[in-house]
DNA sequence: ACATTTAACTAACACTTGTTAGTTTGTTCA
DNA sequence: TGAACAAACTAACAAGTGTTAGTTAAATGT
């Protein structure tokens, strides 16, 4: 078992995202972090910068992992279908394991300072992929021909929100969820 | 022309709306919503009781204008799938008059304390009377016998996030918007 | 054994927070 | 004209904010 444990910064990153997650970064207070934790308020700053860069780490992150996935998934030679199907299991996974970071990732991104307009980049790029994906699968006919726009908002957002509904059920089997969430994506919900 | 001009308090309720979006309830100070609106902090208090029941009264009155819909819809002898392009155009028209006020709703809820419970209760019966629905889909055989949780989970997110979305587009008729939300949720993408 | 490092502590800082008190100014109406 | 009121103002408050400085105690490496 090399278990490597937590270090004492992993371990304020990942107690501060549960707490922005219940209450927003605003509403935290480093004596908040510094209590859950059990030590005093200064004793953080032997192991982290300040308090953005505590969100910095949470958020930019996460918004790389995606990139990267987004990426992977772009170069594969799958079809328009079987790369959305990608996306879910993406964003399952990757939600799945950073419940708590994942609302600061919706919630709290407006608080990035210095990394706020790479973090609005990546945000970007990602959807214009999402987008470049579907107005594939349209042009080749795999995809109805609706406005992607709306296609991906009402994707996207479902996928986005996964972090609130996940932790509601007891049994998350990942596999099953993606399979779920692709059928009722794709196929609609109509007999 | 009868226009009953805007009384300060529902101004001060307006803009701290807007604000709230912006920055998250915790992040806005009474002298920023003062200064947005052209007076000291402290004059604030002549229309309002407090922070906190300015957030309650944007979200308290959302809430129950979301309830209200649903209960409407319930008693109406329309066919499962027609009670939810109901539910769904229910949405597009309370988010598109309220895009500020549906981000508190979205984000900001739980720095209700007082209503903090009473909103829950609105919240948990409302998402009862939606799967009540699905599942009476399925019973029928109009809706496809998938796990319902996940089916509302989906809708009802991507219906919650429509403040997001909505102001990005410059065309914003609702109607056609809920048309093709209709679509794209109920029928799904694929050809 | 001793020097170094790590990570906790106490105390304090400069500033911001929501809110109250008391006052002033302009408008309304008898 | 003058009393009454609404709504702005200034000043201040007690509490809380992120953060720094300086100190101490335990662990580590030579």
């Amino acid at each position: 078992m090399s278990m490597k444990s937590e270090t004492r910064q992993e371990e304020i990153v990942r107690v501060a995202a549960k707490l922005f997650k219940e209450k927003g970064y605003s509403a935290v207070t480093m004596r908040d972090l510094a209590k859950a934790i059990g030590i005093k308020a200064a004793s953080l700053y032997n192991h982290i910068n300040s308090k953005q860069d505590i969100l910095n780490k949470i958020i930019i992150s996460l918004a790389e992992e995606f990139t990267e996935g987004m990426t992977s998934i772009q170069s594969s030679d799958a079809s328009c279908i079987e790369k959305l199907k990608k996306i879910i299991e993406l964003h399952v996974r990757i939600s799945s394991q950073n419940i708590y970071g994942m609302a600061s990732l919706n919630n709290d991104w407006m608080h990035l300072e210095d990394k706020l307009n790479y973090y609005q980049k990546l945000r970007i790029d990602y959807e214009n992929d999402f987008r470049a994906i579907l107005k594939e699968g349209i042009a080749s006919g795999e995809i109805v021909d609706t406005k992607p726009d709306v296609m991906m908002f009402s994707i996207l957002t479902t996928l986005r929100s996964l972090y609130i509904w996940i932790p509601k059920k007891e049994d998350i089997n990942p596999e099953e969820l993606a399979h779920t969430l692709n059928q009722i994506l794709i196929k609609g919900i109509n007999k």
